[in-house]
RNA sequence: GGGCCCGUGGCUCAGACUGGUCAGAGCGCCCGGCUGAUAACCGGGAGGUCGGGGGUUCAAGUCCCCCCGGGCCCA
C-alpha cells in the first residue's frame, strides 16, 4: 500500500542538498545501483579528461560535467548498465611548467640538476592533488560517476595500453623519425605541436626588411626579398616567387631590383624612394632556376656550401601579394611552406639553431648568439656589404609558447612521426559514421578540417609524460618499440615500479642483431596521443580486460566542448582509425563555452571568473543543472546570475506542486490507478499529458537534445500541473462524494510520482529529496536512483484531447479577459457563459470539458451558441471564436457570491489567529443584513466545509456571541458584516 | 585572412535542419484574482518590421548572397 507523506512546506535546498549528498555517499548509493544494474544491456560513456591544472574546474568544465551527469542518469533509468569512469588527462607541459615555478627553475639544466626522478614524483603530486580537488567540486553539483575508480594517464596500467599502441603503430610501419621544420620553445626546449602554437600568438615589435639578393654574374641586379624574422637569413637557400604574377625590373639608382608588379608601388612608398623606373616586365615563371648569391657568403660557413644551390623557385600557394615584394626569402629549415617547397625542388634543409635557441658554429660569426638578439647584428651586417635595400619596424601576431610566453622559434630537428596524409579519405569517411550532435559540428567543422591534415609529430623533449617506447641500439641503430611492462622484463630483466622518466631510461638490453646496447630513445610522447588512446586505454585493454572491450567498443557516446573538435573528437577518431581501423565512438554531443554576463569568454586573470563555490552559495545546486541543461547544449551559454535565481523560483513552484498535492494525499491509499473509462476527462487529460511527456523526453534524450527534454518536464510539472490540473484538482480531492475524491487522489498521486524519475535525470538533489520524505513506500528501493522511468504508453496518449485542453485554456482566457474589462472580480460566480464559434474540435472541447471551464471561469453554465442579441454581457474574443459571460446577477450569484466574500473573510480571520485547517475546529458567528443571512442559510454546507467550521450561526446581536470570540467588523460589497471567530476546545 | 556558430519584445532564451497557426516562454513592468501550496499560487495587458541590406518563392527569423556586431577554431 502506497501512503503518501507531507512534504516540507519551505523550498530550502541550502539544508536539504547537503544531507542528500551526504546520503548518497554514506549508503554507497551509486556503487549499489551499479552493483544492480550489472548483467543488464550496457551503456559506454567515455569521460573526455579535464586537465588537473587547477584545484577548482571553470564552471564551464562543472557545465560539461553536468551534462554528462545527465545523459547517465538517463541511461541508468532506462535501466542500462553503464560505464561512468571519469578520466583525468594528467601529463604535460602545463603542469610541468606550474611545478618548475613552484621550485624556482627557468630550464632544463634545472631539471636535471634537480632530478629527474623527483622532479616527475613533483608533477604526479601536483596532478593527484589538483584531481582529487576538483572531484570534491563535481561531486558538489551531483555529478554521478565512478569517482573511486578514474581513469588516469599516469598510472602504469595505462601507460601500458598507451605503448601498446605504439608497438602496433610501429608494426604497421607509420611510426618513423623525421626531420622537420617545428615550432619549438627555445626555454621549454621542445617541439610543440601546431594544436598548442594555436593557443597563443601576440602582438610583437619585429624589424622588416628588404635585402639585395644580388643576381649571380651580374653587376647591379639584384632579387629584392623581404623578411621580418632576419635570423633565417643565415638558413636561406632559395627565394620563391609566384609563377603567375607579372614582375618587374625597376631602376633605382644604380641599382635593378627584380620585384612583384603589384608590389611595387607599396615596397617603394614603404622604403621612401619616389624616383624608380620600371625597365621590363615579365612572369614570375620566367624566373624559374635564376642563380643569386647570398648576402651574408663571408660571414656564414655553412652558406658557403650553398654556392650552386641558390636559386628562384616557383610557388602559387605560398607567394602572396598582400604583402612583402613578392620575392619570397625561403629557408626550409625555418618555415613548414618553405620546408614543402623546398623538397618538391629537392633542396637542401639548413637550421644553423640548437634546442635553446641560439646559432650553432655552422652560422660562424653568430654562433652561440641568441637568434632574436642576432636580428640587429645580421642587420648590420647587410648594411655594411650594401644589401640592405631597407630598414623599419613591424608589430604583428607572432607565436609564443602558450605557457612561458617565450617567442617561438622554427627549427628542423628529428622528431618521430606517425604517418597520417595518406589516411585523410579513411578518416573522413570514419568521422562521418559517428552521429554529431549538432549535425554540422561533424559535417562541416570537422571534415573541413581534416582535409588540411599532416603527419603527426608525437615526440616530445620533456620529462612529464608517457615515455615514447622506442630503443635503439646505439651501435647498429637496430629498432625495437616496447608494447608492455612485461615485454620490458623479458628483454632486460628489469621490473620497474613506475614506468615514467627517469626510470624507463635506465633499462637497457643487448641488441639481438649485433650485441650492442639497446637504449630507449629519450622523447616523451604528445598528450594528445595520451587522451586519444583513453576508449581502450581507460580499461587497461589489451593487457586486460579484453572481453569486456569487445562489449564495450565503439563507445557509444562522448560530449566535450567544440574546441575539442581539433583536440579530442580528432585524436579519438586518429588513433581508433590507426589502431582499430573505425571511429571509436558511436554518438558525439559537442557542446558549447561557457561565457560570462557579459557574452566574454571567461578567465581567472580576466577577473570574469565565477568559482563554483561562488555558485552554491547563491543558488542551488539543481537550479545550476537545470539553468545549464535548459539551454541549447551546442551553443556558448552566458552565464547569468539573474537567471540562475529566475531558475530558482520555477523550482520552488516545482517544489510547491509536491507540497500541494503532499497535503491532500497523506495517508491515502493511493495504489491503483482507476481503469481508463472511469476517470474523469481531466483525468485522462493529465495522464495523456504525463505519457506524452514521457515520451518526448525519451526520445529527446537518446537525440541528446538535452534541453528539450529537460524544458518538457519542467514545463509539465509547471504549466500542465501547477498552472492547471491541481486547480481543478484541489476541489475534487475535497469532494465529499468519496468515489471522486478517491479517483483524484489516485491520479494525482501516480502522475507525480511517475514524474520523479524523471525529474531526477535533471534535478536529482530535489526529486531524492522528495522522494525520500514524502513518496517512497515501505518496499520501495531506498534512493530515487534506483527508479526506473517509466515507459510512454501510446495508449494513454490522446492528442486530441490535448488539444481540446488547448481550446479551453484559450476559453479560460478570454472570459478572464472580459471579467477584467468588465470589473468584475472572478470571485464573483456568473450565470452563464456563451462560447460563439464555428470550429468543431472547440465544440466538442467545450462538452467534453466544461467541468473546467465551470470552475476555472466560476460560471453555472456554460454553452455552445450565438452571440446574444440583447442583455447584460461581457464579450472577449480567442483565436477561434467569441466568448459572452451574462452579466446580469440574480439572487443565485449574489447569495453566491457573497458565500465566497463570507468565507474568505473567515479563513482570514482564521490566519490571524494562528488556527490550522485541518488541526483546529472553529465556531463561527455572523451579523448582517438579509442577503448575507440568506447566502449562509443557503450556502451553509459549502461555507462550513471551506472554512473546517464546527458550526456558523447567523445572530442578530453580540450578546449571543460567547465572550471568548474574536471580533471583526468587515464591509462585503458595501454591506456591514460582523463576524466572530473562536476555536473550539 | 579562412571555416563554423550566434545576433528574436527591457533582460535571459525557445522556434531555424523538414519555408506557410512560429512570432513564443520565463523574468521584469502594469492591472486584476485567489486566500486549505500562502515569505506561495493564478489570470489578463502592454511590448518585437526576429542585427542591417538585397535575392529566391504565391509565401521567409526559417533558404541564398553581402554587410555589421559577438564567440570559437584555424592561419
Amino acid at each position: 500500500m502506497s501512503r503518501v507523506r507531507q512534504l516540507t512546506r519551505n523550498f530550502d535546498p541550502k539544508k536539504y542538498e547537503p544531507e542528500i549528498l551526504k546520503f548518497w555517499d554514506e549508503a554507497r548509493v551509486y556503487e549499489r545501483l551499479r552493483e544492480a544494474r550489472k548483467g543488464s544491456k550496457r551503456f559506454h560513456f567515455l569521460d573526455g579528461p579535464p586537465y588537473p591544472s587547477s584545484d577548482m574546474p571553470h564552471p564551464g568544465t562543472v557545465w560539461n560535467k553536468i551534462i554528462k551527469d545527465s545523459v547517465l542518469r538517463f541511461k541508468r533509468g532506462e535501466g542500462y548498465d553503464v560505464l561512468d569512469k571519469p578520466g583525468w588527462d594528467t601529463h604535460g607541459l602545463p603542469i610541468e611548467v606550474m611545478t618548475e615555478k613552484a621550485l624556482g627553475f627557468t630550464s632544463k639544466k634545472d631539471i636535471e640538476n634537480y632530478g629527474i626522478d623527483k622532479f616527475v614524483l613533483k608533477c604526479k603530486e601536483l596532478a593527484s592533488k589538483n584531481l582529487e580537488s576538483m572531484t570534491k567540486h563535481f561531486k558538489e553539483f551531483a555529478v554521478s560517476m565512478d569517482w573511486d575508480h578514474p581513469y588516469r594517464t599516469f598510472e602504469n596500467e595505462y601507460i601500458e595500453s598507451a605503448w601498446w599502441g605504439v608497438k602496433k603503430i610501429w608494426e604497421s610501419g607509420r611510426l618513423y623519425e623525421g626531420e622537420r621544420p617545428v615550432h619549438w620553445c627555445p626555454r621549454c626546449e621542445t617541439v610543440l605541436s601546431d594544436y598548442e602554437v594555436s593557443e597563443s600568438y601576440k602582438d610583437l615589435m619585429d624589424p622588416s626588411i628588404y635585402v639585395k639578393f644580388r643576381v649571380r654574374g651580374s653587376e647591379n641586379e639584384y632579387l629584392l626579398i623581404w623578411t621580418t624574422t632576419p635570423w633565417t637569413l643565415p638558413g636561406n637557400v632559395a627565394v620563391m616567387v609566384h609563377p603567375n604574377e607579372k614582375y618587374v625590373k625597376v631602376r633605382v639608382g644604380g641599382d635593378l631590383l627584380i620585384l612583384a608588379k603589384a608590389r611595387l608601388e607599396a615596397v617603394m612608398k614603404d622604403a621612401g624612394i619616389e624616383e624608380y623606373e620600371v625597365v621590363e616586365e615579365f612572369e614570375g615563371r620566367t624566373l624559374e632556376g635564376l642563380k643569386y648569391e647570398h648576402p651574408l657568403e663571408d660571414l656564414v660557413p655553412v652558406q658557403q656550401r650553398l654556392k650552386d644551390v641558390h636559386r628562384v623557385v616557383l610557388s602559387e600557394e605560398y607567394v602572396t601579394m598582400e604583402e612583402g615584394s613578392g620575392c619570397v626569402h625561403s629557408a626550409p629549415g625555418h618555415g613548414k611552406e618553405d620546408f614543402e617547397v623546398g623538397m618538391r625542388y629537392g633542396l637542401p634543409v639548413v637550421s644553423p639553431v640548437d634546442e635553446r635557441g641560439r646559432f650553432t658554429e655552422e652560422a660562424g660569426k653568430y654562433a652561440g648568439l641568441q637568434v632574436r638578439e642576432a636580428n640587429s647584428i645580421i642587420i648590420e651586417d647587410l648594411e655594411e656589404r650594401g644589401a640592405l635595400f631597407h630598414r623599419g619596424t613591424v608589430i604583428h601576431k607572432y607565436p609564443v609558447c602558450w605557457r612561458c610566453d617565450t617567442p617561438l622559434i622554427i627549427r628542423t630537428t628529428k622528431q618521430w612521426f606517425v604517418k597520417l596524409t595518406d589516411l585523410r579519405e579513411k578518416l573522413l569517411e570514419e568521422s562521418g559514421k559517428a552521429k554529431w550532435v549538432p549535425k554540422w559540428g561533424g559535417e562541416r567543422r570537422f571534415r573541413d578540417w581534416l582535409l588540411g591534415l599532416e603527419d603527426w609529430i608525437i615526440s616530445r623533449q620533456r620529462y612529464w609524460g608517457i615515455p615514447l617506447p622506442v630503443w635503439r641500439c646505439e651501435s647498429c641503430g637496430h629498432i625495437e618499440v616496447v608494447g608492455s611492462a612485461k615485454e620490458i622484463e623479458e628483454k632486460a630483466g628489469v621490473k620497474l615500479e613506475d614506468l615514467h622518466r627517469p626510470w624507463v631510461d635506465g633499462v637497457t638490453w643487448k641488441c639481438p642483431k649485433c650485441g650492442g646496447e639497446m637504449r630507449r630513445i629519450p622523447d616523451i610522447m604528445d598528450v594528445w596521443y595520451d587522451s586519444g588512446v583513453s576508449f581502450f586505454a581507460s580499461v587497461g585493454y589489451p593487457h586486460r580486460n579484453r572481453e569486456a572491450f569487445q562489449e564495450i567498443f565503439p563507445v557509444d557516446f562522448i560530449t566535450e566542448g567544440h574546441d575539442q573538435i581539433r583536440g579530442w573528437f580528432f585524436s579519438l577518431l586518429r588513433m581508433g582509425t590507426l589502431l582499430f581501423n573505425q571511429v571509436p565512438y558511436k554518438s558525439v554531443l559537442m557542446h558549447g563555452f561557457m561565457l560570462d554576463e557579459k557574452g566574454r569568454e571567461m578567465h581567472k586573470r580576466l577577473g570574469n571568473y565565477v568559482p563554483p563555490p561562488e555558485i552554491l552559495k547563491n543558488v542551488a545546486r539543481d537550479t545550476f543543472r537545470f539553468f545549464v541543461l535548459t539551454k541549447v547544449p551546442w551553443q556558448d551559454l552566458r552565464f547569468s546570475w539573474k537567471g540562475l535565481k529566475e531558475m530558482e523560483r520555477r523550482l520552488s513552484v516545482v517544489w510547491n506542486v509536491y507540497v500541494f498535492a503532499t497535503t491532500y494525499l497523506r495517508d491515502r491509499e493511493l495504489d491503483q490507478l482507476p481503469p481508463k473509462e472511469e476517470l474523469d476527462p481531466v483525468n485522462r487529460w493529465v495522464l495523456s499529458r504525463l505519457h506524452s511527456m514521457m515520451k518526448k523526453v525519451r526520445e529527446s534524450m537518446n537525440e541528446y537534445h538535452l534541453h528539450v527534454a529537460s524544458n518538457e518536464v519542467l514545463s509539465f510539472l509547471i504549466d500542465d500541473l501547477s498552472h492547471l490540473y491541481l486547480r481543478v484538482a484541489r476541489k475534487k480531492l475535497r469532494s465529499k462524494d468519496r468515489s471522486v475524491a478517491d479517483q483524484w487522489g489516485r491520479v494525482l498521486f501516480h502522475v507525480l510520482r511517475e514524474t520523479l524519475p524523471y525529474l531526477s535525470i535533471f534535478a536529482p538533489l530535489m526529486s531524492e529529496k522528495i522522494y525520500l520524505e514524502s513518496f517512497r513506500g515501505e518496499n520501495d528501493p531506498e534512493s530515487v536512483n534506483f527508479l526506473l522511468l517509466a515507459d510512454p504508453d501510446e495508449e494513454m496518449i490522446d492528442p486530441e484531447l490535448e488539444d481540446m485542453m488547448e481550446h479551453v485554456r484559450s476559453i479560460v482566457s478570454a472570459s478572464g479577459f472580459a471579467r477584467s474589462n468588465a470589473g468584475v472580480r472572478k470571485r464573483q460566480p456568473l450565470r452563464e457563459m456563451i462560447v460563439v464559434t464555428g470550429n468543431d474540435a472547440v465544440r466538442k472541447a467545450v462538452e467534453v470539458l466544461k467541468d473546467v471551464l465551470i470552475t476555472e471561469a466560476n460560471v453555472r453554465e456554460v454553452r455552445i451558441g450565438e452571440a446574444p442579441a440583447d442583455g447584460k454581457w461581457a464579450q472577449a474574443d480567442f483565436s477561434e471564436g467569441s466568448v459572452f459571460l451574462n452579466l446580469e446577477m440574480g439572487e443565485e450569484e449574489i447569495l453566491g457570491g457573497l458565500a465566497r466574500e463570507l468565507t474568505r473573510r473567515i479563513q482570514l480571520m482564521r490566519k490571524e489567529l494562528g488556527l490550522t485547517i485541518g488541526l483546529e475546529r472553529i465556531e463561527v458567528y455572523i451579523q448582517g443584513d438579509e442577503d448575507i443571512r440568506r447566502a449562509l442559510e443557503k450556502y451553509y454546507d459549502e461555507i462550513a466545509w471551506d472554512s473546517d467550521a464546527n458550526v456558523i450561526k447567523f445572530v442578530s446581536d453580540e450578546s449571543e456571541v460567547p465572550g471568548s470570540s474574536f471580533g471583526k467588523e468587515w464591509e462585503v460589497d458595501g454591506r456591514r458584516v460582523f463576524i466572530w471567530v473562536r476555536k473550539v476546545e
